[in-house]
DNA sequence: CGACCTCTTGAATGAACTCAACAAAAGTGG
DNA sequence: CCACTTTTGTTGAGTTCATTCAAGAGGTCG
């Protein structure tokens, strides 16, 4: 445990618009975020941005850069944050001595594929109505697992951001919101959105109707 | 290598419909198809099936069961199919001691989190043209890269199958496939497809025109 | 040869999109 | 602190693409 602290620094406060490292280039260090939610974006072949994800307090991040040891994606500060960077050679390094840390990172990407294709399959073949409670469930739960409260979150990213990452148009994710808030299934002031009826939510998810 | 090699097993023949491993059982094994495909399928707390993904001849599986320890998706063979087995925990062993083996493990899992999200975050915001297109360009590459013909390959899949990998109704599969076909872009000739016109193929898949 | 399954084709419906205009909020500079 | 600009969010109307439902064609196997 000492000896993983040695290899973890912490940033200065990153603020809101600033890059934490840019898509293609060189991999070296993974982060933890302390406080703050970032985005990630990857400009793909066909030259058009995507929204690959979003970064929450209390998550890892830039583990998807071990292979091929550059950043698949560009991450992007939605507010002000404060993070802690490690050195991932010397993780690798340590993990050679110590088996359980080893193991660790192996369930931690692994833990990721999972997430990652879980998500893929779940957004096929559902409406965007369905997409949009599962994202805003999906914040919830995530939040939920770092400490905070699971019904009241900050939403940092834009209507246009959650539109791309979803793969829908901006207004329809304005227009569903809208309909959300009138079904008081959720409430927004100010960039923090309430859960009211969380079971409604999850219905959704699952099925469309009520 | 001699020490890698004793952890494998080559297993016999499995045909047809025949399950490799079930959703939901213990993880211990990890396999590379000699022979044959297959697809994974999961049924998620909606209760419905989800096709999660085609492997095909040389390609690993089961990786993705590392954590939480149990396999996320149950994989079924789509013809007579032979693999290799490997035990994990005797990999992560040789791991510890290898360091070099250990680097080549967290770059497979790192490179499938990356195959994951970039396929997840393309097919969100494609047209159902754009998605087949893009799914017969996916599989030409994977059979190109272990070795095999890139313009003619086995179609061990069902339409129906495509169609809920891809989120889409079986319908749609075939009207586009015949679509294709009248374009002159592919061929297909009982269960074989050939595609005449690759980069016909990658106009559709970046664009939609032509 | 008939039964079954997969695949194909057609017509009508509907969900989400585009385009366009407007409203509200957030920055910016005098 | 207020006017101004810019960005972000909302709302409406018409269009489009993929779906659903239904029916028929083709292949496979007992």
């Amino acid at each position: 445990m000492v000896r993983l602290e040695k290899l973890v620094n912490s940033t200065k406060p990153i603020r809101a618009g600033e890059i934490v490292y840019r898509q293609g280039s060189q991999f070296d260090k993974i982060y933890a975020i302390k406080s703050g939610s970032l985005k990630s974006v990857a400009v793909d072949e066909s030259g058009d941005e995507k929204i690959i994800g979003f970064h929450l307090p209390g998550e890892l991040l830039g583990i998807e850069g071990v292979y091929p040891e550059e950043y698949p994606a560009s991450t992007i500060a939605l507010e002000t944050v404060v993070m802690c960077e490690m050195d991932y050679t010397g993780l690798t390094k340590l993990c050679t001595e110590i088996p359980s840390l080893q193991n660790q990172v192996f369930r931690l990407l692994s833990r990721d594929i999972n997430l990652s294709q879980a998500e893929h399959s779940k957004s096929v073949d559902q409406t965007a109505e369905q997409k949009l409670a599962n994202f805003l469930n999906n914040l919830s739960a995530r939040y939920e697992a770092r400490g905070f409260s699971q019904t009241e979150f900050p939403l940092t990213m834009t209507r246009q951001d959650i539109a791309r990452y979803l793969g829908m148009a901006p207004e329809t994710v304005s227009r569903l919101l809208k309909r959300f808030k009138e079904q008081n299934v959720i409430e927004i002031n100010r960039g923090t959105i309430s859960l009211s009826d969380t079971q409604a939510l999850e219905d959704i998810v699952v099925c469309a109707v009520r």
